[in-house]
DNA sequence: GCGGATTTGTACGTATGTATG
DNA sequence: GCATACATACGTACAAATCCG
């Protein structure tokens, strides 16, 4: 899915993977994101390059954080 | 310098560390910050460490950094 | 209330790429 | 070409918080 060999580092693909789906409504308001485990599997990439795309999101707004609970796609 | 069993994580500590140097004129606007390698050394701490740090100063506005070459005060 | 499983947080290390001087 | 410095990406380990049986 993501393209080790872009321009665009991997995180930012995974970023802009994962806010596609939120903007297209296929992850809601209020619903969990897949946890870095499985976004670590779903896309063959490590759990920092996962982090670090999570925390373009939250910075971008569109997701939200808890420790040991998980992120969730951002209300509004 | 850093206190490793703090409850504030260390790159918290490093950060208002230096955010109290610019503060207090230490450290001048346009001047550069001790590189990645020096801070580590400095304080030792990761390098992943440094640059959790050197993204905190980035967000608060205090720092601005430029690949190849460094980490600056910002000015204002 | 306890213990284990799950999930995110912190911290470390290493390797390689890119840009600057 | 070489050295320096930041950027990306991988890995590991353990801590902290939550959840569930």
């Amino acid at each position: 899915m993501t393209n080790p060999l872009s321009a665009v580092p991997l995180y930012q693909q995974l970023a802009d993977l994962l806010a596609g789906q939120i903007e297209r409504g296929e992850l809601r308001p209020g619903q969990p994101l897949p946890s870095e485990l499985h976004l670590q599997q779903t896309y063959d990439v490590s759990r920092g390059t996962v982090r670090v795309a999570m925390r373009v999101l939250r910075e971008s707004g569109l997701v939200v954080t808890v420790q040991a609970r998980g992120s969730f796609v951002a209300e509004r």
